[in-house]
DNA sequence: TTCTAAATTTGTACTCAATACAAATAAGTA
DNA sequence: TACTTATTTGTATTGAGTACAAATTTAGAA
């Protein structure tokens, strides 16, 4: 899958967020890309191309385009944090055994967040995420 | 609030998890303060009555409570585990100001889970993560 | 175009939650 | 008792992520 940068820097401007070649490069990354990647796993792809590329960079920009709603930045992996660029809301499943981590649609219910709301708690964003055992790795383990 | 041995003990072994001083402790302090500690904080509550107290034990002990789901394990906050003492199950709100989680009664939807078990995903476990403002750091805010 | 200030990037040093691991201790069993 | 297993401890280490100041690039004015 192939993105031009008019894509990416209109998305940029949508957000805010001013183009820059190492901004373009990380966020054609993130929709090229959609395996919600690490910083580090970022880095290491983009060095080849990017040789003066540094990891402070990837890791501001990652938090840059998350602070301003460009990306979102996941929490399921207690280890890393894995960042996803997608355009509709969606749950995430991480598989225990293969660490992989993969979309799944949701309908968000409104009964939860109405509960937040009645506690007074001022709610922004949402994650749903599932743990478990991926298809592959359930049927290696035949449990 | 107050957690007796006996309280303790059959909860652990419920959980299929043999009682030692130190899981007693560490159950206790969770069973008894129910603010979502982490290791850390478990650590440095107890060491004043425990001074032989390792830092490892505290870490390996609330793995191998959540591990055997006699305790759950948060990933919510992106730079430390929180563990969670609780009977029945709830979503949970990370303030983004104070940091404080809190608990939100919850009425999981089968919508959700229906969609990853069509995409052969074997959920496991789910986790409701909210984050915003929580109603202090609103006030103060103003916004 | 050139100058200047602001924005952005870079590299190094560092922090700190979490882990690895082997020695020491405690508990269960014959 | 002696022997085996389970548990705990302390030290050393890992590695994701951050702090920070210097270097570089960009934007806008003159």
């Amino acid at each position: 899958m192939t993105v031009t940068v008019p894509d990416i820097t209109s998305h940029l401007a949508a957000h805010g967020i001013r183009p820059s070649a190492q901004r373009i490069a990380i966020m054609r990354y993130l929709m090229e890309n959609r395996v919600h990647p690490t910083a580090d796993m970022i880095y290491n792809d983009l060095i080849a191309d990017n040789p003066t590329l540094s990891r402070t960079t990837v890791y501001n920009t990652l938090w840059l385009f998350a602070d301003n709603h460009a990306v979102s930045a996941l929490t399921i992996d207690r280890t890393n944090t894995h960042f996803d660029y997608s355009e509709k809301p969606h749950a995430h499943f991480l598989c225990r055994c293969c660490g992989k981590i993969f979309d799944v649609p949701a309908i968000i219910s409104p009964i939860v967040q109405s509960s937040a709301e009645h506690a007074k708690l001022h709610v922004e964003h949402m994650d749903i995420h599932y743990t478990g055992l991926c298809n592959d790795c359930h049927s290696i383990r035949q449990n």
